[in-house]
DNA sequence: GGGACTATGCTTG
DNA sequence: TTCCACAAGCATAGTCCC
């Protein structure tokens, strides 16, 4: 019965019954919706568009994995189960002994939030179906509308085909905000100690157990009095969740929806009678995906979560299995979160994101980069945040999603390096047709640890502003012109041995901290990206790049550049913030069926007492075989192995990944290189000799003109030499940073995690992507590959790997090293071996170390330890060395190898494509320098974006910063 | 084995 | 033709290095 439950609306088939991605009736206010009719419609409307057939890839995968799950189930032996059954008792007995009923929680859910509040300026919408949104996807429907099954999260255009009289009225998250710190200042009077930030605009989880002790008065009427006042001094209604701890509040919240409230009374057995007939699917935490693994083993209720206790403990992970013992409890928080601690960043990561229509031009996608950079610069620079991982997500026009991601050495927030390192990270991806690009930033910097000293990139410049170094100087010290003034160059930023960049939108904070921003020298402190003189392309870039002298000296900065860094100082104040995303409030509707449950099979308390400690370190013993058990799949080292040495996005072949990386070079590598690449060779530049695609330098002539890095190279294809074992191409990755490991705390408490991702059962991409492939080559079935030995499994595995697939898991990551992150206090990075790269490439630096991940190998000892000579081209650079900037490739060369870095431009070859891709930029630009986009002119599409770059002017001089600013921008201007 | 990194998936609002 | 969002957090797994 479970499987038929689970499983298995067939994969294959299709029709409307399977098809219930988008449409399920659990949600407020739909309890009379037709669901089978929604269902039908939905599907007519859906079937055979690309989300549809996403939909349906993933349902199969949910299938595989369910499939899976029951292979590891059969294999469990009775004592195997009796095993478990008793490690999960004595989890039960262990966090039951912790239930604390003293507390008196109220949770909040504002109803139909975005609505609700729109509804106040459009009166005329009461009643009648409206939802908030678009045609592409709706935020919320009100009440009227969800009777004809729109909902949250539905496209529109399919709402409107359940409801033709649906209105659209488009959000203004100004709107929310506000209407949510009204209500928020109202909760305050009854829980003081509410924190100021929420996580979510509409929902609040109240304490007032001292409120009610204080005033004498029971959590009933606080929550009555509370919807009085929301209503009256709002006009919005809300309801209310009353229970001991925040999750069972906030399921209750859900019980009465809209304008109710529902209290489930602090005793132990009314809790546990409540969640014993409570649907999984009600608790945070437990999704759409879950509640179907669930299912398909006979769980439906919490109750039946003790009851199969064992089988889940025997293929759930230790974490998930702690959440489900928290969830059969009917446990959850009893305190707040604590706040952030002074100097603390509140936040792990920020983000935008944006969906146009789909694109495969190159040139589109980097002035959509440019935009989601100047906007996420914009709001980095409005908290003051630092940070120095840089994720770039990818929605292709199939809707697969991809993320990459590059770790930079020191902290950034200037749209420029944001840009820089996005588009580093983006075209290796190319060609490739895309309907969404994002850009996060994490791994923040605190603020405490930044007064501590990790500034020292300021001290570098300081030093280099006391020495004899040329000076660059802000130009835009107009007052209003906080961060965006200092134009940062949308190219690499490698500020070795410090954040030179700590640009644009981080000055006022490094102005604060009494940095850099004084001097300046005129002119030649700008960086122009003029050539000197025959062969001098080197130019100091200390800190800020500026278009041509001549072309600033009408005293104003770029406006698109103004633009990038998010800087209304100029005047632009770019359009409004596109909102901060949703964040609200989770109902599931539901009626709740009041206690009458079957007895709950727990252990008592004082069994509990016994358990302990002990206990639980047998659980978790327990749980350590599960692993493996679980997996029914075997964990897959060497699968992983095989997999890491291919580049992370690389879906495709080798071939494809080759590909996407020639494209990243395209301006360097002409085709015929690219044939020869795919021959596993690299052609010097210099010399002509065909390197092996391991070479660094070339190993005739030791010069670093070769094509691309060997990174480049899909580790499948790779040097042979680092094929198969994991260890080979391991190379020099370079250190990263940690990983997730995150909290099990933090996800115990704050809502229940998702357990998906605990479940150790739950085949890793790679696995799921194996068995696809043995699907697809109809090989044996996964449990007779069970059975086999491991040795044989591992092997098999290794053979499937070396099939191109989809999209295979990570590589071996490295973080970029800092130099070509832009603005790295410690540099170290690449140098004149990247010239062969950069000069289309504004980071190039950050492209290739990314990059080279799974290959490089101690050997050259790069970014390794090795105690090469500091002069050597390739060795790091460190805090503080003089470097310069060299105007044509973005590289940070020594001083004391200007020359040496010099002697390589002048190759006559590469003059050639410089001279070549100055006349394309010319072409590009010349017609409608610095203006190009207005917002007349640009978005061609009228799909808008604001944007528009365009610099003054063309920097009509040689390729330089210039030059490929104005590549970027006008390119996106033009179209 | 643990720390540091990246990629993906799930969940929530 | 239009026509499946956006922001954030957490967990897992694989790699490498120490
Ligand atoms: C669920 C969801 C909500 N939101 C926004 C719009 C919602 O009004 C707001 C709060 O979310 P919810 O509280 O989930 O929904 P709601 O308040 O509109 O309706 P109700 O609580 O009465 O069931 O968050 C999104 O933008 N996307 C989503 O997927
Ligand atoms: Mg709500």
């Amino acid at each position: 019965m479970a499987q038929q439950h689970g499983q298995t609306a067939p994969a294959g088939r299709q029709s409307s019954a399977n098809y219930e991605t988008v449409f399920t009736n659990s949600k407020a206010g739909m309890e009379g919706v037709d669901a089978e009719k929604v269902k039908r419609v939905i599907f007519e409307a859906s079937k055979g568009s690309a989300h549809y057939e996403n939909e349906r890839r993933k349902e199969r995968a949910h299938e595989e994995r369910i499939a899976r799950m029951h292979a590891a189930r059969v294999q469990l032996t009775p004592a195997d189960l009796a095993r478990h059954t008793a490690a999960m008792d004595a989890k039960l007995a262990a966090s039951e002994a912790g239930r604390d009923l003293s507390r008196t929680w109220l949770h909040i859910d504002m109803d139909a939030f975005f609505a609700a509040v729109e509804e106040l300026d459009r009166p005329d919408l009461h009643n009648r179906p409206f939802a908030v949104g678009g045609m592409g996807m709706i935020s919320t429907a009100n009440y009227a509308a969800r009777k004809f099954g729109v909902r949250s999260a539905m496209p529109g255009f399919l709402a409107l085909k359940l409801c033709p009289d649906l209105t659209f009225v488009a959000p203004q998250f100004g709107k929310y905000r506000a209407a949510s710190e009204r209500t928020r200042a109202i909760f305050r009077d009854y829980d003081p100690s509410l924190p100021p930030l929420a996580a979510s605009l509409d929902e609040a989880s109240l304490d007032v157990t001292q409120h009610c002790e204080q005033q004498g008065v029971d959590p009933d009427q606080v929550a009555a009095e509370i919807r009085g006042r929301v209503r009256r001094e709002t006009g919005l209604t809300c309801s209310v969740g009353i229970a001991p701890n925040r999750t069972l509040a906030k399921i209750c919240s859900d019980a009465n929806k809209p304008d109710g409230q529902f209290r489930l009374p602090a005793h132990r057995q009314a809790v546990m009678d409540f969640v014993a007939a409570l649907s999984i699917r009600k608790v945070p935490g437990v999704g759409r995906v879950t509640q179907r693994l669930l299912a398909a083993l006979g769980v439906h209720t919490c109750a039946d979560l003790v009851t199969h206790r064992g089988l889940l403990q025997a293929l759930f992970s230790p974490t998930a299995c702690d959440f489900f013992v928290r969830v059969a409890l009917g446990l959850g928080p009893t305190q707040h979160t604590p706040p952030p601690a002074q100097g603390e960043v509140g936040r792990k990561g920020i983000s935008h994101e944006r969906t146009f229509r789909p694109t495969s031009s190159q040139e589109e996608l980097e002035g959509r980069l440019g935009e989601l950079a100047a906007a996420l610069a914009r709001d980095m620079a409005g908290e003051g945040l630092r940070g120095r991982t840089v994720t770039l997500k990818l929605k292709l026009s199939t809707f697969e999603l991809r993320t990459r991601a590059a770790s930079v050495a020191s902290h950034i927030s200037a749209a420029a390096d944001l840009y820089a390192v996005g588009r580093s990270l983006l075209l290796p991806e190319l060609p490739c047709e895309l309907r969404l690009l994002g850009l996060r930033v994490s791994s923040f910097l605190e603020p405490a640890r930044r007064e501590a000293g990790q500034l020292s990139i300021e001290q570098m410049l300081q030093r280099r502003q006391q020495g004899a170094g040329v000076q660059q100087q802000q130009q835009q010290q107009a007052a209003g012109q906080p961060a965006g003034g200092c134009v940062p160059s949308p190219s690499t930023r490698h500020s070795r041995g410090g954040d030179a960049a700590q640009e644009c939108c981080e000055e006022e904070a490094e102005v604060e901290e009494g940095a850099v921003e004084e001097e300046e020298e005129g002119e030649e402190g700008l960086h122009t990206s003029q050539v000197l003189s025959d062969g001098e392309f080197l130019e100091l870039s200390l800190k800020h790049w500026e278009p041509p002298a001549s072309t600033q000296d009408s005293a104003q900065p770029n406006p698109s550049l103004q633009d990038w860094c998010g800087n209304d100082g100029g005047g632009d104040s770019g359009p409004p913030a596109p909102a901060g995303g949703g964040q609200l409030p989770a109902s599931h509707g539901g009626a709740l069926p009041a206690y009458s449950l079957p007895p709950s099979p727990l252990v008592s308390p004082a069994k509990a007492a016994g358990g302990g400690a002990g206990a639980a370190a047998e659980a978790e013993a327990c749980a350590g075989e599960q692993v493996e058990a679980a997996a029914g799949v075997p964990l897959p080292r060497a699968a992983g192995q095989q997999v890491a040495s291919r580049r992370p996005g690389s879906s495709g072949g080798a071939g494809e990944g080759a590909e996407r990386q020639r494209e990243a070079a395209e301006a360097v590598v002409p085709q015929q290189q690219h044939e020869q690449q795919a021959q596993q060779m690299w052609t010097c530049a210099a010399c002509t000799f065909d390197n092996p695609r391991t070479a660094f330098w070339c190993e005739m002539c030791r010069s670093s003109r070769l094509p691309l890095k060997a990174s480049t190279v899909p580790a499948a294809a790779a040097a042979p030499a680092t094929k198969g074992a994991s260890g080979t191409n391991a190379g020099k990755a370079k250190r990263g940073r940690k990983s997730g490991a995150a909290g099990l705390a933090a996800a115990a408490t704050a809502a229940a995690p998702s357990i998906l991702r605990f479940m150790s059962a739950a085949a890793p991409q790679q696995q799921q992507q194996q068995q696809q492939q043995q699907q697809r080559e109809g090989s044996q079935p996964q449990r007779q590959q069970e059975q086999q030995p491991e040795p044989q499994r591992q092997q098999d595995q290794s053979q499937q790997l070396q099939q191109p697939q989809p999209h295979q898991p990570q590589q071996p990551q490295q973080p970029l090293p800092a130099e070509q992150a832009v603005g790295s206090e410690q540099a170290g990075g690449p140098q004149e071996e990247s010239l062969h790269q950069s000069q289309a490439v504004p980071v190039p630096g950050a492209e290739m170390q990314q990059q080279w991940g799974g290959e490089e190998d101690g050997g050259d000892g790069l970014w390794g330890d090795s105690d090469d000579d500091d002069d050597e081209p390739g060795s790091p650079l460190l805090p503080g060395e003089d470097v310069m900037e060299c105007n044509l490739c973005w590289e940070w060369v020594r001083e004391t190898r200007l020359q040496a870095h010099m002697d390589v431009h002048k190759d006559q070859e590469l003059a050639q494509k410089l001279q070549a891709e100055e006349d394309r930029l010319a072409r590009l630009f010349g017609s409608n320098p610095g203006t190009s986009a207005t917002p007349a002119t640009a978005g061609g599409s009228g799909s808008g974006k604001k944007r528009q770059a365009g610099g003054k002017s063309g920097g009509g001089g040689g390729p330089g910063k210039q030059a490929t600013l104005t590549a970027v921008f006008s390119k996106r201007a033009k179209k």
